[in-house]
This record gives C-alpha cells, structure tokens and sequence, in this order.
DNA sequence: CTAGGGTTAG
C-alpha cells in the first residue's frame, strides 16, 4: 500500500499509511524515505526518518546519500558515505557521490572517489566523462572516455553531445560516424535530439543526414524530433524541407505549428506564415506572439496589433513584441504609451521590455524617462541583463550625459561587443575622440572582435577630430585584418573625412570605388564638404544626388543657395528649376565618372 | 539504485 501511493507520487497519503502501520520494518522505514526523496527531493523530511530509524541498512543509507547529492548537500552525503563498507558502496552510491562532486564543482574530489574504487562500471565511467564535459574540461573528458573498458550508447552520447555543446563540433560528428562504424550500438532518440539541436543552430548541412538516420532508425514518428527537424531546416533556410517534414508528420503538436510558423517569419515569407497561422489548430500564446512579432518587427505593425487585440490571454512577451516593433520604426511615443499600458494591465516587463523602452529613451533623447526607467531597472532587475545595461549607456550619451553612460559601462563586468560600441560610439558622438580610440585599442588588446558597428565609432571618431591618416589606416583594416565589407555609412564616414581635410578628388574616387550604392549620408558628406571648401561644381553634383534620392530634402536647396550667394550668384527660383531640369535631363556634366 | 536531452515566441 505505501509503495503503491509513493510510485503514484501520493506522498502524503503514502506517509499516512507510514505513520498508521502497527509494525514497521526496515524496508517501510526506507520505502518512506525514498519517496520522500523521489519525489520533490524532500530531503529534510527524509534524513528526519532516517534518524529516527530503530536500525538501518545499505538501502537507506544509500537512499539518504542519493538525496543529499542531489541536492548538492555534500558534506552530509560524505558523512554517510565514510559510514557504509567498501563492498556496500561500490559501484552505485560512489557513482552517486561522483555526480554530486561534478554537481558542485568539486572536479578533484570526484576524480579522487573514482581512482579509489575498486569496481567501476560503465555508469562510473559515463558520470566522469560528463563531469568533465560539463566542466569544460573536455580533453580529460576524450581521455577517459578512449580509457573506459567497455561504452554504451549513454558514454557514447556523453561525450559526443559534450564535444558539441563545447562547440568542437567537427571532432563531436567524427566520434558520431566513429559510433556508428566501430561498433553495433545504435543511436536513439536522445543520441539525434543533441545533435540535430547542433546543427540548427551551426546551420550545419549534417542535419540532412541526421534527418536521414531519424527515418531510418524508425523514430520519425517522435514529435520532438520532428519538431527538431522542422526546427533545424528553417535555421538552414531551406523552409520547404521544413514544410515536406511537417507534412509528413503523423504527430504533430502545437509546437510543430509554432516552429513552422517562426520559420516561415525568420525566412520573410510572411503571407505563408499568415495563411499557417489560421490553420493553426489550438493556437497557443507562442503561436500568436510568433505571427505578432512577425509582423511587428517587419515594420507591419498595424495588423501585428489589431491580431494582439484578438489575444486572448496577452502575455509579456506579447506586450514586447509590439512595444519592440514600435522602437524599431522609429515611434517612441508609442512605445512608452504602450508601456504604460502594460504596466497599467499589471503585466511585469522583462529584460527585453526594458532594454526597449531605454532606447526609446534614448531615441527621444528624454533623459527624464530614461532615469525614469532607470530607477525601474534598479528596482525590479537584481542582475540587470547586459542587453538593459548597454542600452543604458547609449541612452545616458545621447542623452548628453557622456559619464553617467560611463559610469554604467564600467559597472559592466563582462561587457561584450555591443557594450564596447556603444561606449566607443558615446565617446566619439561627444568628441571625446581620444577616449574612442583608447577603448578601442583596449578591446583589440583584450581579444574582443570589432564588427561593423565598432568601425563607425572610431570613423566617426576620426572624422571629429579631423584624423585623416588614422581614418584611413582603420578603414583599410576593416577589410585587409578583419574581413568587415565596408557599408554605406562607413563610405560617408569616409567622405567626410577626406572632405573636410579638402581632399575632395579622394573624397569623389572613394565614391566612385564603392561596391554598394551610395546613400544619402554619402552625398551630404560630399556636399558639406564642398561648401566647406567652397567647390560650387561638386556641391551641385552632391545636391542633384541627394535630390534624386529625396526630391524634397531641403537641407540640399539650403546649402545650394547659400554657397550661390557666397558666391555672390543668385539662388532664385530659376536656378533651382535649372538643377531640377538638368536632373531630368538625366546627364548633369561629370555625373559619369560619379555613376556606379 | 547511480550516467546522456528536449523543440517554438520578445
């Protein structure tokens, strides 16, 4: 009877029956006690019992140790551990007390309760190699794992998922095919779900493979692996493989839904998601906050929400989604009504609610509502994410307050690459150009990779501080030393580097030489540049771009006329209808050597 | 009575 209710989790019921029992012998004592630790790690409740016991066994002592690793209570487990006799111990509770080493980060203890047995079996083995996995050591991990006398399909996914998850992904498929032709043991379901897992996200083109091995191993029908699988080729791209897997699919669940559904979105195929997403048949919060999200963060952000309307239960995640998108186009206002109505609604905002609403903070460059959800970050997020933190520092800078942005950024302890734009970036938009290119040597010392982002921090640096040899030797080095392809704003930068140091024929040749289309930055740079220097030849070049590209874009008209009357022309009305006619024209004179 | 894992949304 106590065994029935505590197989059936009924542990409450089961110590009634404990409790009411006339004669108890060890067996119900360690019945009780293990129930107790099964179910929900009750270990007080357990080791209470334990002392009460009129005698014990090994059971119960190894019962009692089971709990007490478990719940990484070491020390207790060692005491009961030193008690029981060497015969008892091995190899099960050892195996037990190696895991509850691993658990705890005791590596040395752990390797030392393994040299000292006498009789290890496979567990034993298996438990070391995924210690060792799990703790980044993974070549004592490979070494052990050549050493075991004898591997099961557990040690064999052991060590093949820790080699994946350590990101040696190419060593952890060798030891995949190693398994497969080396011996008889076969791949199951847990074996495929780590490494289908991997390649989704590593893009891998072994995935088809794995694909291959699920049907022919007979698990096509597990809807967790389907759902990797479907999972896996959207992460690849190849959305159509994804759909022929879902329809194949005798199980599917929501999850299959939701996961074809992110893919068709992640691949911009939003009409094949819409036409999805009402076929979906017991659509759940995920579901909908997929196909809002969709929308939302491609710039659809009316019908993202009159769909969030429908929603039934709207979750935070929701809320962002729609708050995000609105950040992303650029409507601050908003954002932050619609962060009061979430707050109004009494749904708690996330990191990702939060770091939103700091950059629209800082796109208002409104520093009272961004200390306002500063205070709120402080008060509600005990480690705030570094995603909040750097969004932080970009909005103290452009909100002019070039320390407090500092401040936050040295409070970071682990910045990443985003954290170092935004503080290089800060730095340079302030004119704090020294302070730019310091930190940008620091991260180059400390190993961290500048990306594109960092590039236009330290060119925008340069530019200010009118450092045209130095801008040129990064520009060179995006491409030469870090494979960066320059992008538009980079050329702009660039532009107005050599613009204003009044090397406008480079200014003009670097136009000339970009691979991609010049965009407005890189005209109005030209044309800053040639009313700086007074070039009224090139100014109209620039200004006829600009114009072609925005035909109402009044700055152009602006600098045009002022420079005809520096020059002591007029800029009436026929002169500019002249720029505009010779526009359609379509040949204005020297736009050939402009044209890419 | 011990060892390997788990898919989707911001």
């Amino acid at each position: 009877m106590l065994t029935a209710y505590a197989e059936n989790g009924h542990i409450s019921k089961a110590r009634q029956v404990f409790d009411e029992m006339p004669h108890r012998n060890i067996a119900s004592w360690n019945a009780m006690i293990t129930a107790y630790i099964r179910n929900g790690l009750r270990v007080n409740e357990a080791f209470e019992l334990f002392c009460r016991m009129p005698e014990r066994n090994s059971i119960s002592h190894a019962a009692m140790i089971t709990g007490f690793a478990q719940a990484g209570m070491m020390g207790e487990a060692w005491g009961l551990f030193s008690e029981m006799s060497e015969a008892d111990r091995e190899p099960v509770v050892a195996n037990t007390i190696i895991v509850g080493c691993f658990k705890i980060g005791e590596l040395e203890e752990a390797k030392r309760v393994f040299d000292g047995m006498r009789r290890r079996d496979v567990v034993s083995w298996s438990s070391m190699v995924d210690g060792y996995c799990k703790s980044g050591r993974i070549d004592e991990a490979k070494e052990l794992f050549e050493r075991m006398p004898e591997r099961n399909v557990v040690s064999w996914t052991t060590l093949i998922n820790g080699l994946l998850k350590f990101g040696a992904w190419a060593e952890g498929f060798v030891l995949l095919s190693r398994m497969r032709k080396e011996t008889s043991i076969e791949v199951n379901s847990i074996t495929l779900t780590a490494i289908l897992d991997t390649c989704a996200s590593l893009n891998r083109g072994e995935g088809i493979q794995v694909h291959g091995l699920v049907v022919s191993m007979g698990f096509e029908s597990d809807a967790f692996l389907g759902n990797s699988i479907i999972n896996m080729y959207c992460r690849a791209g190849c959305v159509n493989s994804a759909r022929r897997m879902f329809d194949m699919m005798i199980k599917k669940n929501v999850v299959s839904w939701n996961t074809l559904l992110a893919g068709y979105i992640q691949n911009s195929s939003l009409e094949k998601a819409y036409a999805l997403f009402s076929r979906v048949p017991h659509k759940d919060v995920v579901s909908w906050t997929t196909m809002i999200a969709g929308l939302s963060n491609n710039g659809r952000l009316e019908e993202a929400i009159s769909l969030f309307r429908e929603m039934e239960q709207k979750d935070d995640i929701a809320w962002t989604a729609i708050i995000s998108g609105f950040v992303s186009n650029g409507d601050y206002e908003r954002a932050f009504t619609w962060f009061i109505d979430m707050a109004c609604e009494a749904i708690k905002p996330n990191s990702v609610t939060l770091s939103s609403v700091v950059c629209a903070a800082a796109g208002l460059a409104n520093l009272n509502q961004g200390e306002q959800i500063h205070a709120l970050v402080v008060k509600t997020e005990k480690e705030p994410d570094l995603s909040i933190l750097n969004s932080l520092v970009s909005m103290y800078a452009k909100c002019g307050n070039i320390w407090d942005a500092y401040r936050i950024f040295t409070s970071i302890i682990e910045p990443n690459i985003v954290s170092m734009n935004s503080m290089i970036t800060a730095f340079s938009q302030h004119g704090h150009v020294e302070e730019a290119l310091e930190l940008f040597r620091h991260m180059q010392e400390k190993g961290h990779e500048p990306n594109q982002v960092t590039f236009l921090g330290v060119l925008t640096a340069c530019a200010h501080a009118g450092l045209v040899e130095e801008g040129k030797y990064h520009f060179a080095s995006m491409k030469s030393s870090y494979f960066i392809e320059p992008g538009p704003d980079h050329y702009a930068c660039m532009v107005d580097i050599l613009g204003r140091a009044g090397q406008l024929k480079d200014a003009v040749d670097l136009i000339h030489s970009m691979p991609c289309e010049p965009h407005l930055g890189v005209w109005g740079a030209l044309l800053s540049a040639s009313r700086t220097h007074k070039d009224l030849y090139l100014a109209k070049v620039a200004a006829q771009h600009i114009l072609d590209l925005e035909p109402n874009n009044a700055t152009a008209y602006v600098v045009l006329s002022n420079m005809y009357a520096d020059a002591k022309l007029t800029c009436n009305e026929e002169e500019v209808i002249t720029v505009e006619r010779a526009k359609r024209a379509a040949k204005i004179p020297g736009c050939s050597w402009i044209v890419v």
